[in-house]
DNA sequence: TGGCTATTTGGCGATATTGCCAAATAGATT
DNA sequence: AATCTATTTGGCAATATCGCCAAATAGCCA
């Protein structure tokens, strides 16, 4: 792999990193409906509020999903909604993956 | 979050995850124009073959690639070919932030 | 200003990932 | 069987990620 290779890989894979962990894609899918302020995150997430900000700041840093400030709270949205396109290929990973296991088994 | 939805983008996570390596997601592109055994792909990758072995596993791991023994190579191939339609978004994803960092700077 | 709420940041221990080397395995060839 | 090649596995040190707590920041309201 040259330099330009690497380089250009290494870019796709940390946009695709920041959606690899559950809280972060749920964030993605939450945000697909509408924006949010991270309190309303927070709450269906359930893990503590800087956790949550942690997330939301790794999602923003690669430009998936942006911020805006209203009064004292932060809206966040979906920046880039094709990503949204992942879910069915995802799944349809999950239902290949299943199918494989089932004939493993038998 | 409910366990079930838990457990659900958990499984969803995992497999974008698996994807979220500069030479993980480089391996799924070059398979995406056909098999590859590992010998191929790891001289393309430079890496030692060890950890060209481990990507693969991660990959095989999760479903999105699949192994196939023929004499005494391991020829892989990709099984979920939709996944390549992330790179397109991907791709939107870096255009869109190179955008704003444009509008920050200038 | 002082206090209140929402969010971010710093720090830390626990855990996971990464990539190399060396050793093990499996098939082909002699 | 002995050996060669291709691949995987085990082990390990370096590094990165995760999630909580505590502290800092920023905007609102009295």
């Amino acid at each position: 792999m040259d330099d330009h290779t690497k380089a250009l890989f290494a870019a796709r894979a940390r946009i695709i990193k920041a959606m690899g962990h559950p809280s972060r894609l749920f964030i993605v899918d939450v945000l697909s409906r509408g924006e949010c302020c991270v309190c309303e995150l927070q709450e269906l997430i359930g893990s503590d509020m800087s956790t949550v900000s942690k997330h939301l700041a790794i999602l923003r840093d690669v430009g998936i999903i942006s911020a805006e400030k209203r009064g004292n709270q932060v809206f966040y949205s979906l920046q880039v909604p094709c990503v949204m396109n992942f879910f069915g290929c995802v799944e349809s990973v999950l239902k290949t993956s299943a199918q494989a296991t089932i004939e493993l088994v038998g």
